[in-house]
DNA sequence: ATCACAGCTGGGAGCGCTCCCACCGTACCC
DNA sequence: GGGTACGGTGGGAGCGCTCCCAGCTGTGAT
C-alpha cells in the first residue's frame, strides 16, 4: 500500500531495500556497495550491481543527505554588486570552470545571488543551517563578515582571490602582481618612456598587487615610480576615464598607460581620443583581464589573461580537499596561485 | 542520546518536535503554523510562532524534501555551446533575473551546465528521478530532446525563446521581429537605400524571427526583399566578418547594415574598416542584443536591448505557476514576449 | 578440538519532516 | 436529550537512506 498512497512524482522508483531483496542481500550491504566501502565480498557486490543495473536504481539523494547530514552540495556565492563591475567573462568563465569540476562529483551546484544585506543574512541563515558541504566565494571584500562566519561555523570555504596578504582563508588567485609587471614590463620593452598606471580601488588587495606588479616593473628598468603617473580608479569605465584625464592633465608628455582592468583601459581609450592621442603611436595601452571588451575595441587591447575557468576548477578540488580532509583543522590550508599571461595586440 | 551520536554538523538544532515541546503542542499543530495552514487557532499560532523565535528554528529542507516527496529546488539548464555564443551579458542577465525573483521564495537555484552528451543523459536522469520541482531551460536548440523528455515525465518547465512559432512548453521570449523591425525602421528612417542584414542560423527560430523583422520594415518601406542583401552566419564574430564580406562583394552600394547579434556586428563592423568604410557615414549599422559588446565598439553600436533579466524573473514567475496549477494540465500554458527596445548610439 | 579473530553480513534505529487519521470539544439542530 | 457537524489537535506511520552493532561464517593458532 505504501507508495502508492501518494501520487507524488518520483515514488515508485526503485529503493535501497528493493535492490536488496531482488539481489537477495540486506539493505546495509547494498548501501556498501552503492558507496563503495572495500568490505563486501566480490560474489556480493557483484549481485547487487546486477540487481541495481536490472532495477535502473538511482539513490535517492535526499534521502541519502538525511540520513548521513550531508547536503550533497556546495554553494556559488555571487556578491551582486561585485559581478557587475567585474562583469561578464570573468563571472562566467568562474561558473564554467567551477560547473566543469563539479560534473564529475555527485555534488550539486547552487548558486546565490546576493544583492541586499537581507539575502546576505538568509545566506548565513542557511549556511550556518549547514544545508551545504561547502562554500566558493567570488570576489570577497576585504571587509566581508562571510569569510569569518564560514569559519566559525567550521563549513570549509575557498575564495577566488584573496582579500590580503597574510589570506587565512583557503583561496585560489591570478598572479595579478607578475601579470602587471609583465603588463609594465613589455610596455617599457617596447621603448615606452612615461608609463602611467591606472589601478583599481586601493583597498582591495588585487588593486595592490597590479600597483605592486607596475612598480616593481617600473623600478627594474631603472627608473622612478612617480605619484603623477598613478592614478586610482574603481574598476568602472566612468573611473577610467577620470583618472585617465587626471594622467593627461599631470603629465601631457605620457607614452604609456597600464590600466588594472580592461573596463578602465576602455574609459582611459575615449578619454585618450578625445584628446586627439592616437594609440598606440602616441600612447600604447594595456589592460587586465583579456575580457571581451579588450579584443573589441579599437585597437584591440593587449591585456593579461587569467586562467579564469582555471581558477573555477581549482577551487572546486581545493574545495573537495578542505571538505575531505576537514577533521584536521591543523592541516595547511591549500592556497593557490594561477600564472597570468600577456595577450599582446595592436594597442601596444 | 541521539543527535549526540554522530557529530555531524547541523545536528543539535532545534528540530519540530523540540518547538513542539516548548510550545505545549504536537508536531502536526506546529507543521501546520510552519506551512500556514488556516487550520489553526490563533492562540495556538501564537505559542509556536514564540517557540520558533525563541528557539531560532529552521526547518530542516531536506527532511521537508524527504517527506513532502518535493525537491525545493529548480535548475537552471545552460548548453554550455550555447553560451559561448550568446556569450555574456545574455547568460549572466538571466541568471540575476532568476536568482532574483527566486530569493522571494524558498526554491533553491540549481545551475546545471550541460556540454557533453554524458552530462545531458546524467540531467535526464536526474530531472526523471525528480530532485528538482521545475525546469529553466536557456536557449534551446529546435532538436534539443530535453523539452520532450520534459513533457513526457510532467516536469513543469519553462523555456527562455522558443523553439519554433508553434512552441508547446511555456517560454518567455524577446519580441525579435518588433526588435528588428525598429532597428531597420531606424536605418531606413535615416535615409540609408540599401540596408542588407546579416542573420543568425537560420534554423534557430530566434534568427528566423529577426530576418522576418527585416523582411517586415524592407517591405513596409516599399522595397523589395533582395536576396544579395541578406547573408546568413552563425552568431560568431567571425561569421559577421564573412557575411560582411559576402554582402559587400554582392552589393558594395549598401549603405546600411542590420546585424542580428552585436557579436556578428563587431565582425562587419572589422570588415568595414578593412575595406575603408566608414561608420556610420558610409555604412549605418545596428546590431541586437545590447551587449557590452555594442557599447565598448568604435563608434559605439546602435542596437536592439532585451529585457534579458526581466526575462529570468518572467521565466520563474512562470514556472512557479507551472509547479503550482500542475495537476490541470488542461490550463493554458503561459507564454509571454517580453518587448525590446532601439537603444541609438553613434553608428546609425 | 578449542579459541580468537578476522571478514562479511543483516537489520534496527534513527535523520526531521509531512500526511493523515482518529479523536477531542463545542455549537447547533431536531 | 441525543445526534450531527466541524474546527482544531495529537501523534503514528512513513519517506529512503546511513550508521552501527550484533551475529555469523571460516580461518589459523594453540
Amino acid at each position: 500500500m505504501a507508495g502508492t498512497r501518494r501520487h507524488g512524482a518520483g515514488r515508485g522508483r526503485p529503493t535501497l531495500e528493493e535492490v536488496a531483496a531482488r539481489a537477495g542481500v540486506g539493505r546495509g550491504t547494498v548501501s556498501r556497495v552503492i558507496n563503495g566501502s572495500p568490505r563486501v565480498s566480490d560474489r556480493t557486490r557483484t549481485a547487487v550491481e546486477q540487481a541495481v543495473a536490472e532495477l535502473g536504481y538511482v539513490p535517492n539523494r535526499v534521502a541519502r543527505a538525511l540520513a548521513a547530514n550531508r547536503a550533497d552540495a556546495v554553494a556559488l556565492v555571487i556578491p551582486e554588486p561585485e559581478t557587475r563591475v567585474f562583469a561578464e567573462p570573468y563571472f562566467s568563465d568562474i561558473i564554467r570552470g567551477v560547473g566543469a569540476e563539479l560534473a564529475d562529483t555527485d555534488l550539486q551546484l547552487l548558486l546565490t545571488l546576493i544583492r541586499t544585506p537581507k539575502e546576505r543574512q538568509r545566506l548565513a541563515d542557511y549556511l550556518s543551517a549547514h544545508r551545504v558541504d561547502g562554500v566558493l566565494l567570488v570576489s570577497v571584500h576585504a571587509d566581508d563578515p562571510l569569510p569569518d562566519l564560514l569559519e566559525r561555523i567550521e563549513m570549509p570555504a575557498v575564495l577566488s582571490g584573496r582579500r590580503s596578504a597574510h589570506e587565512s582563508v583557503p583561496y585560489v588567485d591570478s598572479d595579478n602582481t607578475g601579470g602587471a609587471q609583465s603588463a609594465v614590463e613589455h610596455l617599457i620593452g617596447r621603448g615606452r618612456e612615461t608609463v602611467a598606471t591606472i589601478t583599481g580601488p586601493l583597498d582591495m588587495y588585487v588593486a595592490q598587487c597590479r600597483l605592486e606588479g607596475y612598480s616593481a616593473a617600473v623600478r627594474a628598468a631603472g627608473r622612478e615610480v612617480e605619484a603623477e603617473l598613478v592614478a586610482s580608479a574603481d574598476f568602472t569605465e566612468e573611473g577610467g576615464r577620470r583618472a585617465m584625464r587626471q594622467l593627461l592633465s599631470q603629465r601631457p608628455d605620457l607614452d604609456g598607460v597600464f590600466a588594472a582592468s580592461d573596463v578602465m583601459a576602455a574609459g582611459a581609450r575615449q578619454v585618450l581620443r578625445e584628446h586627439g592621442r592616437r594609440v598606440p603611436d602616441d600612447v600604447a595601452l594595456v589592460g587586465f583581464e583579456d575580457s571581451a571588451v579588450a579584443r573589441h575595441m579599437d585597437p584591440p587591447l593587449t591585456s593579461v589573461r587569467q586562467a579564469t575557468e582555471e581558477m573555477g576548477r581549482a577551487m572546486v578540488r581545493v574545495l573537495l580537499e578542505e571538505i575531505d580532509g576537514h577533521s584536521d583543522r591543523t592541516a595547511k590550508r591549500p592556497q593557490m596561485v594561477l600564472p597570468t599571461q600577456l595577450v599582446r595586440r595592436e594597442s601596444s
